[in-house]
DNA sequence: TTGATAGGCAAGTCATTGCTTGCCTATCGT
DNA sequence: ACGATAGGCAAGCAATGACTTGCCTATCAA
């Protein structure tokens, strides 16, 4: 649902996550936590991270494909085109039709 | 800031107030409490309402005119703009230039 | 000036949520 | 088979957030 996607991209640590997978696909679980130890300085717990990715999918934002021990997660971008389009009045700028 | 913009998007209600700001600019407060009854059946109190509002305007997506004991509401979407790109890639869909 | 209307401030309640800790399952390498 | 790696489940805690209630200020109409 497009209200799942509001409150997935709530909370910072989850928009972080959406940009690491931005800049690299198919990152699985461990590589997240380790990116954003050393990128962002956080330090949370696998967890942490293994919830925020949950919310993330339920939210349609990441796609997952399972392969042997390993899950790999990917962006997908589509929710985020349905709801922007959202509030931009037709006298507004560039509505994308 | 962007933070803030996500946050104050996470909220239904407060995304019902942009809907209804979309459609009729420059409401009072009592309009747009009246409005939340009467649309979708939302039987907020009047704070409610006001606290939303504040949230909304620290985060720039509504702008307040002062006129005499009114308090006009406008809808920005400038905040949105900014922020709708921030996940699409480059060889994603349609990267607004 | 008085009453009514439009709005603001502040404390208090209750539910949500972000995060941790502890334990459990599944797959791979050797 | 055994240990190590990748991930999942669930209870518990603490902080944030949405909403209410009560009272207070300011503007307008009579």
């Amino acid at each position: 649902m497009a209200e799942d996607v509001f409150k997935a991209l709530a909370d910072p640590t989850r928009r972080r996550i959406l940009d690491e997978l931005v800049e690299r696909d198919g990152q699985t679980l461990f590589e997240i936590c380790a990116r954003l130890v050393t990128k962002h300085g956080l330090g949370l717990s696998r967890q942490a991270i293994s919830q925020h990715l949950a919310v993330l999918e339920s939210a349609g934002l990441v796609v997952t494909r399972r392969q042997g021990r390993y899950k790999f997660h990917d962006l997908n971008t589509e929710p985020l085109e349905r709801i922007m389009t959202r509030w931009l009045r037709p006298d507004g700028p560039e509505s994308t039709p």
